[in-house]
DNA sequence: GTCTATAAGCTGATAGAC
DNA sequence: GTCTATCAGCTTATAGAC
C-alpha cells in the first residue's frame, strides 16, 4: 500500500500558492496586524484602520500592499492552515500511541498559546460557516483527517488503544486545546489566573494528555482509595 | 456545611433582571432575529438591517424596541446564559458520577443542536475577550464552577472517580460538546453528513459519554484484543 | 513606496406622517 | 405601533502630490 505524506495533502491547500513576504517585511508585519484585527472581531466587524492603527501605518498603505479587505483576509488565513497540525503528520501504524497523541496534544496546546490570535480567527470563520473555507475543510481538512484516522484505527485493530471512533477524537483535541486559546478570557478566570503562562500552560497539558490517553485506554488508574 | 444551590448562584446574573418578553410578542420575535445575527458576525460585524431582514420588519422597528444596537445585544446575552448548564445544576455528592456527567454532557450537547446560535454568540463574546461578560465570568460563572467542583472533589475522595482537575474537566465538557455547535461546519465535513441530525447527535453523545467517563475511570474497558 | 485628501457608499439611529 | 425618508458619521477604497 503507498503511503501518502500527510504534510503533501496539507499542501493541497494552496491551489494558488503565492510565496510567503519574508519575515521582517511590511508585508509580513502589515499581515500580523491583520491577523489580530480579524480574530478578534471577524471578517465583518475587522476595521481597516484599526489594521492600520496596529501596524502603526497610514490606512492607504494597507491597501497599496493588499488589494482590498477581502484578499487580505485571505492571505491571513492562508498563512494560517499551514502549520496547524505538523506534529501528528508523520504518525504511523508502527509509532507509539501515547507518544504520538501527547505530542499532538502538546503542540496543539503551545500552539493555541503562542499564537492565540490565529486560532481565533479560524474559530471565527468555523462559526460563520467557513465562507472562505468551505473548499479546504471539504478537501485537504478532511483528506488529512481520514488518513490519519486511519492510523489510530490500526492501532485499535492490533488492540494498542481503546476502540474509539477516530474522527471524533481528533476533533476533541482540537476543541480540548484550541478552547484554551479561543475561550482564554474564560479559562483564566474559571482556573484564578491573571495569564495563560507557561505553568498554566504545563499543568493544562498534563491533565489533558492524562485524560485524554486515560479516554483511549493508555493511562494507568490512580484513584485515591 | 450549608448547601448552596447552583441555580441559584446562576441567578445572581441578573443584576438588573427585567421581565422577560412573552413568547410569540414582537420582542422576542426580535431577539430571535438578532440572536442569530450576533451569533454569525458577532457584535461589530452584525447589522441591524440584517436584523430587520431577519425578523421581516423595516429597520426602525427594531430601534422602536430597543434603544440601540448594544442594548438590543445585551438583551440577547441575558437570555442565553440562565438556561446553560441546568442538567448539572442539582447534583450533590450523593448522585452517581457517571449518570450526572452523561446527562451533563447529553444536556450540553442537545442544546448544540437545538440552538447552536446561542452557543456562537457565547463563543463570539469570549474570542473577543468578553468585554460584556467579564463581570459574569469572575463571579457567577466562577462561583458555580467552584461550587460544582467542589461535588466532583468529593467524588474523587470517595474513590468514585479517578483524581483529575475538576474545573478543567468542566472546561473540556464545554469545549467538546460547543465545539458541535461552534464548528458544526467543520464537524459535518469531517464526518461526511449533510446535516447535524438526531443520529448523528446520538453517535456523538455516545463517543463523547463513553470517552469522557473512561478518562474519569468511569468506564469499562473495551479493547479489541 | 508613502501619505494627505477625498470620493462613494454604507450604518446606526431618528424625525415625522399615518 | 408602524413605516418612509433621511441625517450625520463612519468605512472601504482611490486619486494624486511627494
Amino acid at each position: 500500500m503507498k503511503i501518502i505524506s500527510a504534510s503533501r495533502i496539507i499542501h493541497m491547500v494552496n491551489k494558488t500558492h503565492r510565496e510567503l513576504p519574508a519575515p521582517g517585511s511590511i508585508k509580513a508585519h502589515i499581515l500580523v496586524a491583520a491577523k489580530a484585527e480579524f480574530a478578534q472581531y471577524g471578517f465583518e466587524g475587522a476595521r481597516m484602520q484599526r489594521v492600520a492603527d496596529r501596524a502603526a501605518l497610514p490606512k492607504p498603505n494597507i491597501h497599496y500592499h493588499f488589494k482590498s479587505k477581502q484578499q487580505l483576509y485571505l492571505a491571513v488565513l492562508e498563512r494560517i492552515i499551514e502549520s496547524w497540525n505538523l506534529a501528528f503528520d508523520q504518525v504511523s501504524e508502527a509509532s507509539d500511541p501515547a507518544e504520538a497523541l501527547e505530542a499532538f496534544i502538546r503542540q496543539k496546546l503551545r500552539q493555541a498559546q503562542q499564537d492565540p490570535a490565529a486560532s481565533r480567527l479560524f474559530a471565527n470563520e468555523m462559526i460563520q460557516g467557513a465562507p472562505n473555507l468551505k473548499h479546504y475543510l471539504n478537501t485537504s481538512m478532511r483528506a488529512w483527517v481520514q488518513d490519519r484516522a486511519k492510523v489510530i484505527k490500526q492501532w485499535m485493530q492490533a488492540g494498542k488503544i481503546q476502540n474509539v471512533d477516530p474522527e471524533r477524537l481528533i476533533f476533541l483535541i482540537w476543541s480540548a486545546t484550541q478552547h484554551y486559546a479561543d475561550f482564554q478570557v474564560q479559562a483564566l478566570s474559571l482556573l484564578n489566573r491573571a495569564e495563560f503562562d507557561d505553568p498554566v500552560l504545563t499543568e493544562t497539558a498534563d491533565f489533558l494528555v492524562t485524560f485524554i490517553l486515560r479516554g483511549c485506554g493508555l493511562a494507568p488508574d490512580s484513584r485515591t482509595t
